[in-house]
DNA sequence: AAAGTAATTATGCAAGCGTATAATTACCCG
DNA sequence: CGGGTAATTATACGCTTGCATAATTACTTT
């Protein structure tokens, strides 16, 4: 009399990790932290919640590799669409700048996660640590871009290094500014208004017309980044 | 044989819900939203719990005026030193933008709470108007800053309203990317760093040059505004 | 096929949460 | 000085939380 259907299903470790960070994340993003308790979490990944103090030793852990997850996410999104080689410098850059102000970087979900990891940065050291990490990796990558850019349209003119590290820093806060109000009230911007603003920007910034560029030579970079997510 | 000393003081309703907003705010920059529990906030006033619920029908109430009030105060910190006359134009667009990214303004507390509250604009629709409120008002006086700056320089070439909106949101993104990464990671650039580069960022967008001027013919106006908080 | 083991479930606990309600108490007014 | 009333305190309730611990159960190994 043994009952053919198993009560459940042992799968291996990194996969259920990934199903408890997807839940948290999914949570978070919904009802905000405070939604994301430990058994509305558990529920959400179809296991007990029991499972998940197997995996995490506290939820503050779970929490943690949710916000690693996330950024790193966000990046890699952002990124990747400008790692393709054949293109110029200029256009990697303008593919960055589009990718990371449009659909999904920049969606509600992104950024109300992000919101709801940065306010715990103050006071949970590992948080801070790890926007520490996100954001200098994500400005230097911006930062390779931008030098890569100006080496090209004048080779014989390198930028100084101070020069180079604060357009990255400005450039940076253009785009994350952008991000944030595209996220947080997409339905007073155009489609594409706040990437072509943050073309504009940025080229005014660095000193190169990145915006005209685009939508004369290579509109085709500017598309957004197929859906991964 | 009556007790000489009361056991409490009644205090009007206006300073009692200020004493409890005030002490939200605290409470969240210091610990984050758990940690701001009414029992937390109460005993921070110094009153018992049960007087919160006799001001606010309910918590999410304070939190929310709470909010009203930091943005509000924020705002204000900000654009206050930019209101004298007798200063150019310019001048006044170039004292705002440091306003915003020198102490009190920018500074973790500050950025630690807005991060707070931004987290909640997703599920709480008092939260998210508020939100949008806040960002329009601010918005709209940094785009009267620019259109009279432009004016100032070029009295016979109106900017057209499309790019000065446009000049407008781009401005408030370095600002607002500034502010925070300032506040966020404050130990990371050096004092005045963001300030300077906020102004560059600017200039280089509407196309004026505000880092000069500031430093040669006005450097009071960049001052950092006195504490009134 | 039986045993061992690690994954998973089941159950419980102490603490803290927001809120409701009733009992006090300081202050205002006649 | 003595009521009346609104501010304030006091107490309690029901619920949820994160975490711990013990009981099951699926899968591996021999």
């Amino acid at each position: 009399m043994t009952d053919p259907r198993p009560k459940f299903k042992r799968e291996p470790a990194t996969q259920r990790k990934d199903a408890l960070i997807e839940s948290a994340l999914a949570l978070i993003s919904e009802q905000g932290v405070t939604g994301a308790t430990v058994r509305a979490i558990a529920k959400r990944a179809d296991v007990t919640q029991g499972l998940i103090r197997h995996y995490f030793s506290t939820k503050e852990e779970l929490i943690s590799a949710a916000y690693e997850r996330h950024m790193n996410q966000m990046t890699e999104l952002t990124a990747a669409p400008a790692a393709q080689d054949g293109i110029s410098a200029t256009s990697r850059l303008v593919t960055f700048i589009t990718a990371g102000l449009t659909s999904p970087v920049m969606d509600t979900r992104s950024v109300t996660l992000w919101a709801s990891f940065i306010s715990s940065i103050r006071t949970d050291a590992a948080m801070r640590q790890m926007h520490q990490q996100t954001y200098y990796d994500f400005r230097n990558r911006l930062e390779i871009l931008i030098r890569d850019a100006l080496l090209e349209s004048a080779p014989h003119t390198p930028p100084c290094p101070k020069n180079l590290r604060q357009m990255a820093i400005a450039c940076n806060a253009v785009i994350d500014g952008l991000w944030m109000e595209g996220g947080a009230l997409p339905e007073t911007f155009d489609t594409d208004e706040l990437a072509q603003i943050g073309l504009k920007s940025v080229g005014a910034i660095i000193g190169l017309p990145l915006l005209d560029q685009t939508l004369t030579s290579t509109p085709t970079h500017t598309q957004t980044p197929k859906g991964q997510l």
